[in-house]
DNA sequence: GAATTTCCCATGATATCCCATATCATCCCG
DNA sequence: CGGGATGATATGGGATATCATGGGAAATTC
């Protein structure tokens, strides 16, 4: 499972958005048919999407790695501590596709990624993102020049 | 694993390209049938290639080198800072072979390339790249007299 | 019963399957 | 040792399947 590629998808004046059969393909094999998206924790304009198994692998390991194994217990109990697993499942929504690869985008995903006509999926390996493509491409374009930055800091390391 | 040598390949007139058998010899024998083409990522105009297996291997020493071990649980949910694993996988596509090892080339290589007709492929050893065959030739004359510079400047360093 | 959602069919573009050919290296057998 | 036979390779191309998308019609929903 490891999202790659970016897809620029068209929202159909009915509100559906195709989720690329790369994307698709992803998806284990015993439950295609529906997956998870769920709001960025902290960049308001991005939607990511995994697998349900994925999603909850995500919030399993945030539990155990964040919480360690008798927070997780704490957690299941105790109301008033904040609970990231907790927060991120509420703003997640399980997606049904229709047998084709469509979905009906939900209104609060499609109101922070501002969308128009068309929505820019992009593999990030653990997950996918969607975006809107003009925001995306500013960000990849930041994100470039921090690659380029980010190999030449390679060598510079390997002499030292 | 090592791609060796450089195979000039035609690009016929449906957008398809041959992975030269030395190639697809060197992918894992459980997975031949698919390998991944990714940007490089920071020189414009070529094209890396390499086996899923050895494609995701670097990217899980990318993400230790970049953020740490524990690096990896920060880098699944946070959607603001640079993840240069996450970046090489939105640049990168998985590409399924015909059984006798054409693929259809994705038109964002082919642009990349600025490929007519003809695409070099040159091993890399643990990955390998596709090129436009002039710029290719360019390079590799470059390439040429750097490595004698290099050469020559080995004896001095070991013996220091 | 009007708006929304789901199901189904249509279509153009692309990708894949499959068959065909030319070239070359390898093999095999007398 | 020679001369086909064999097989893998690189390439071409027709036929078929899949993909992304549009849209009509039935089924929900409030």
């Amino acid at each position: 499972m490891a999202f790659r590629s970016e897809i620029l998808i068209k929202l159909d004046r009915k509100g559906r958005v195709l989720l690329p059969a790369a994307f698709r393909d992803e998806l284990p094999a015993d439950d295609r048919g529906a997956f998870v998206l769920y709001h960025s924790p902290n960049v308001p304009g991005i939607v990511n999407g995994n697998s349900r198994l994925g999603f909850d692998a995500m919030l399993e390991r945030l539990r155990v790695e964040a919480l360690g194994p008798k927070g997780s217990l704490k957690a299941a109990l105790d109301d008033e501590a904040f609970d990231p697993a907790g927060y991120l499942s509420a703003s997640a929504r399980t997606i049904a596709m229709e047998p084709d690869g469509r979905f009906s985008l939900p209104v609060e995903f499609a109101q922070t990624l501002e969308v128009d006509e068309g929505v820019m999926l992009v593999g990030k390996g653990d997950k996918f993102q969607m975006w809107n493509p003009k925001r995306w491409q500013a960000r990849r374009d930041s994100d470039r020049a921090k690659m380029a930055t980010f190999v030449r800091g390679l060598s510079d390391r390997s002499d030292a």
